[in-house]
DNA sequence: GCATTTCCTGAACAGTTGGTCAGGAAATTG
DNA sequence: CAATTTCCTGACCAACTGTTCAGGAAATGC
């Protein structure tokens, strides 16, 4: 019981005083967790190399989570509420060249400063998404629908192009910007760079919302170059 | 030596005669090992699973292929060979617009008709490809950069956009596609439906022609629906 | 200071992993 | 037919898997 309670103080506490110790360990393990189960899927991933990437002895990781399964969904529920976070609200009254562009960008900005985590979440939605059922069906979904609706009243309002499908939109925007975290690899060995660098980035961006926006019949005026 | 050549005929010779088994049980166990590895990964895929799923005894894998990498890289070449048939030609002098609509009703087909290999090769790019290499460096690369070239011309034509990035516009249409197959999971979790049938594929299909077309410049007059 | 909680980990566990091998069945060949 | 190649597989192996646990170190509370 006390155990359990320190731990949820220690979920809103900081890095120092009492149980700091847990909250330090914890992430880190769950640091090294992430890029292990990006790279090679839960099943692949073992405890032995996590510890490893960690600088723990295995029984550690164990100590603090109960089971391998227990620290991949502490992980996951970890990355969700990260990316919950950075989930503007948006309204109908919004400029929607505005709101896609900065959606885009956005997207295109978290996905290259976190991409074990955006490998994470492929690798498991590869797998069938089994541990994601209740996320996905649940918040997930009903944002997405949010947006969608939104999405809806921008074609009837005739600010938007009719033949745009909101929800096929939404996952055009996704699957582009992941791309480009999820198959590096890919990228790189067709494009025979090594590395994406901000330029890349702000001309992808650019890119994306041209073909967003000619796609949903708005002006691009300067909304594509002008961020920052 | 007697059974390298045994091999190799059988590659072209068909289902029946000398070497029949060879061939059946081969192609048997590649087909249970897209199926595991495209769920699992490389290393989350083991024998056994395999060789439940193809109702053979664990060893028999082994005597056909060495080693579980040499069953793994099998499968990625039959895959790869399989995909490389599908890749028609295109010239300078055809029509965009009647290129980009095909090549992705095509892309769309494809993945649709073949989700784990879609799967097993996302899974791969997702670990770095450390498989692929070769093969995205070489064939893959050269492929893309033919494409891009006539892309770049019928820009320099002005028969397509100026703001067309012809590199991001294959990864563009690359990714969309792909996603109804690679992430089908949180596709159907989102629209809260249980499969895609021939209808989605063609209501998507038409709206990314419409979004590719329109970035592109392209009025799409009767590309859109008039496929059959 | 002492008592209690938290933290830590080497060692051992049963189960699974990829891989080997001997020995025999089945098929093909001449 | 007999000879040879191909096919097949149960049994075994060392290495690794996730997990348990006892017992002790370190930190914390009072």
């Amino acid at each position: 019981m006390g155990m359990v309670s320190r731990q949820q103080d220690n979920m809103t506490s900081g890095t120092s005083g009492a149980g700091a110790i847990r909250t330090r360990n914890q992430s880190r393990i769950l640091d090294a967790a992430e890029g292990v189960f990006a790279a090679h899927g839960y099943r692949g991933g073992s405890l032995s190399t996590i510890a490893q990437e960690a600088g723990l002895p295995r029984a550690n990781l164990l100590y603090y989570f109960k089971s391998k399964r227990g620290l991949y969904v502490a992980l996951l529920e970890r990355t969700m509420m990260r990316w919950n976070q950075l989930l503007e609200e948006i309204n109908v009254d919004d400029d929607p060249a505005q709101v896609l562009t900065s959606f885009i960008r956005a997207k295109l900005a978290l996905v290259r400063r976190h991409p074990q985590a955006s490998r994470l979440f492929a690798a498991e939605v590869l797998q069938g998404a089994p541990m994601l059922q209740v996320y996905l069906r649940g918040p997930v979904r009903d944002w997405v629908n949010a947006r969608a609706a939104i999405l809806t009243r921008w074609i009837e309002r005739g600010q938007v192009d009719a033949r745009v499908d909101p929800h096929a939109l939404i996952f055009l925007i996704w699957s582009t910007t992941q791309h480009y975290a999820d198959y590096e690899a890919q990228v790189l060995a067709l494009t025979g760079r090594d590395a994406l660098d901000d330029d890349d980035e702000r001309r992808i961006g650019d890119f994306l919302c041209h073909m967003v926006l000619a796609g949903c019949g708005l002006t691009e005026s300067e909304h594509t170059t002008d961020t920052l």
